[in-house]
DNA sequence: TTCACATTTGAGACCGGTCTCACAAGAAAA
DNA sequence: TTTTCTTGTGAGACCGGTCTCAAATGTGAA
C-alpha cells in the first residue's frame, strides 16, 4: 500500500524554534498548562499563527490517556429512534468538547463485540451502549472504562443506564386495548429470543423487551386473558421470514383483533401488511406502537404511540456518561424517564 | 479535573518480556509486518494471549500517520436523508477496517467549520461532508487530507463528489404538475440563501439546491409559467417564522395548486399544514418531495416522490474516499446517480 | 548583604507503537 | 573452504505531544 506523502505537519518543536525558545516552553503555552511569562506566550502564540500550527490530537491522546472522545454502539443508525438519541448524544457531547465515534451493530452480538473491540482500542474515553442481545454481555462486563447504557438496562451489569418506564408504559397501552374490548391482542417485536420463551419472562435478559412483556402480560391477566404470552412473536426485524410470519399472524382464522407493537420500524411493516391483507385500521384491528416517529401522525387513521422522551434519553445518557468521566464516582445511577400515550385513531372497538 | 486510575495496559514491551523476545520482534508478530520465524511467531502469540494484550491503536496511528478512521459532517443525523447515507458509508467503511467519526453540522458553517477542524486535529484519513452552506468553502479548500462531497457539489471545488440528477429529477417531478394542468407552482426548501434570489440561480452555489431549482425553472419555461422565480421559498426549516410563511403561502388568494418539496422533512411538515388548513391532497393541492420516506407511502393519499438512491449515494462516496485513501491518484470523480419517480397519489389535475 | 522562596525556563524521559539499520547464523554458490 | 546471499533478530531512533525535574532568575525577608 502506497503511503501518501503526508504533508509534514508543524509541530511544537517547529513552533519553539520559530520563537526561540524551548520545546517544553512552547508546549506549556500550546498545550496551555504549566505557567509562561506574558512576553514568551505572546511570542509563541505568534510564531503558532505564523506557521499555522494545528495541534496532533492524537500525540496528546497518547500522553494523556484519554482521547476525548465517546463510542457509540446502536442496534440501526437507520432507525429513527437510534438517529434520534444518538442527536441528543452528540449534542451533549459537542457542549463538552467531546468526539463521538459511531459504530452499528445491526442489532448483532458478534458486530457489537468486535465494535467495542475496535473503539477501546482506539482509546475512548467512555462507551455509550444498547445491547444487542440478552444472553451475552461478558464483552460488556470487561470493559475497563466508563460504560453507560441507553434503552436497555442489563441488570447483571452494574452501570449508569437510562430507560423509559417500559413496563408501565406497554401496561397502559395494553389496557388501551383491552378496555376496548379486545381479548386477542398479540405483541411484537423485533427482538430475538436465544431459546424458548414458553412464557419465562424472566429469562429474557434485556431490560426492555423483558419490562414491556412483563406489562403486556399484566394487563392482559388483569382482564383475565389466558395464556397471553402465546401471543407475544418475537424476531419481527426486517427479513423474509419475519416477513412471512407477519403474513401468517395477520391472515390465520383467529388473527388478533389487537397488536402492540415494540418499535415504529415493525410497526410501519405491520401497517403496510395490515393493508396489504384489505384489513382496515381500527375496524379490523387496533394497533398501537412503541415510538412517537414522523409518520405515524400523518396515516390513516393515525397511529396511537406511546411516545418515549428519544432524543433525552440520549441527552441523559451523555451526561451521566460524562460526569463519569469527570471523576464523579458516585454509585451506578439507572435513570427511568417516563412516557406518555398519545392516542389517536389506531384504536376501535372489538367487533368480536 | 482528577486523572482515573488509568488501568496499566499491557504493551508490547510486556510481551516481549514475557515471550523472552526483543520488542522489535514482539512487535513484528504483533503488528503483522517483517519476517519473523514460526517458534517465535508461537511464542510471542501465546505471550500475548496470556497476558491478555490489545494493541493501542492511537500509538500506532503516531507513527503510521494514518488513523484507520474517517470524519463525516452531515446536516442533520436525525434527517432520515441523512441516517440512511450515513449508514451506506458505515458499512462500507466497516468492511475496510475503516471507523466513521460521526459529526453533526446542523447545517450551520461554523459548526462545521469547527467540526472539520476538530476531525482533522484527530487526524482522520479522509473526510466526507455535506457543505452547510453555499458561500463559504473556504474552510473546505484548504483541507490538506482527501475530501470527498456527498450530496451536494461544489463547482469550485475539484474532488470526489456524489450527488444525484437533481436538476433533471427537478425537472420531471414538475412536468408532472404542469402536465397535470398546474400553473401555479410552488417549489419549497430548507435551504437558506445568503442574499436575495431574485430568480439569479447562477448565484446559488451549493450545487443540490441549484440545480433542482433549474430544473424546477426548465419545466416552467417549458410550459410558458411566467415569472415562476417568484414560487421558490427559501428558508422553510423547522423554526417559527418556517412555519408562519407556511401557513401564510397556503392562507393566501393564489395559493399554489401545487407544491414541490426540497426534502421529506419539508413535505412532511407541509403535508401536515395542508391538512391543518382543511385542504385536500390532491384536490385542492397536489404535492410531490424529494427522498421516498418512510411515511410517503402510508399516508391517505400517499404521496409521489423522487426517490434518490441515499443508501448508494452514502456507500458510493465511501468507496471513493477509501480508494483514494489506498492511494489512487486519478482526477476527481463526479459521480451523479439517478433518480426515479414513484407516482402516487398525490398529484392531481388542476382546479383551475 | 545573605538566605529562603517563588517563578520561569530548559533538558530530557516518556507514552506505545513502527521501522531502519546492523549484525549473526545458516544456506547456496564459487 | 571461502564468498555471497538470505533470513531472523536485537538495539535504538522516531512520531508529537506531556510532564518531571533541576537550574536559573528574581523577589522579599532577615
Amino acid at each position: 500500500m502506497k503511503r501518501p506523502p503526508k504533508a509534514p505537519s508543524v509541530t511544537v518543536s517547529d513552533v519553539a524554534r520559530e520563537a526561540k525558545v524551548s520545546k517544553a516552553t512552547a508546549a506549556r503555552v500550546l498545550g496551555g498548562y504549566g505557567t509562561v511569562s506574558e512576553t514568551v506566550r505572546a511570542a509563541v502564540l505568534e510564531a503558532a499563527r505564523a506557521l499555522d500550527y494545528r495541534p496532533n490530537e492524537l500525540a496528546r491522546s497518547m500522553t494523556t490517556g484519554r482521547s476525548g472522545s465517546i463510542g457509540v454502539v446502536v442496534g440501526d443508525i437507520e432507525n429513527p429512534f437510534f438517529s434520534l438519541a444518538v442527536r441528543g448524544i452528540s449534542d451533549v457531547a459537542r457542549l463538552s468538547g467531546i468526539n463521538v465515534i459511531l459504530a452499528n451493530s445491526g442489532e448483532d452480538v458478534e458486530a457489537e463485540k468486535n465494535a467495542i473491540r475496535v473503539l477501546l482500542a482506539k482509546q475512548v474515553d467512555g462507551l455509550i451502549v444498547t445491547p444487542a442481545q440478552s444472553g451475552e454481555i461478558a464483552h460488556l462486563k470487561e470493559i475497563a472504562c466508563p460504560l453507560a447504557l441507553l434503552d436497555r438496562a442489563l441488570p447483571e451489569l452494574a452501570v449508569d443506564t437510562v430507560t423509559v418506564d417500559d413496563r408501565n408504559a406497554a401496561l397502559r397501552a395494553t389496557r388501551l386495548l383491552t378496555q376496548a374490548g379486545h381479548r386477542r391482542i398479540a405483541y411484537v417485536t423485533a427482538a430475538v429470543l436465544s431459546g424458548e420463551f414458553r412464557g419465562a419472562a424472566s429469562k429474557i435478559n434485556t431490560s426492555t423487551v423483558r419490562e414491556r412483556i412483563l406489562g403486556f402480560l399484566d394487563a392482559c391477566r388483569e382482564a383475565g386473558i389466558a395464556r397471553a404470552d402465546r401471543n407475544i412473536h418475537f424476531g419481527s426485524g426486517r427479513s423474509e421470514q419475519a416477513n412471512a410470519a407477519m403474513q401468517r399472524l395477520l391472515g390465520s382464522e383467529d388473527r388478533p383483533t389487537a397488536i402492540l407493537a415494540s418499535d415504529s420500524v415493525v410497526a410501519l411493516d405491520l401497517f403496510k401488511a395490515i393493508r396489504e391483507c384489505g384489513l382496515s385500521i381500527p375496524r379490523d384491528i387496533s394497533l398501537i406502537t412503541f415510538h412517537n416517529a414522523d409518520w405515524t401522525s400523518v396515516t390513516t387513521p393515525p397511529i396511537t404511540v406511546i411516545d418515549q422522551p428519544v432524543y433525552a434519553l440520549g441527552k441523559s445518557v451523555a451526561e451521566l456518561l460524562i460526569r463519569r468521566l469527570k471523576g464523579d464516582d458516585r454509585p451506578p445511577e439507572r435513570i427511568v424517564l417516563p412516557t406518555t400515550i398519545i392516542e389517536r385513531m389506531s384504536v376501535g372497538p372489538s367487533e368480536a
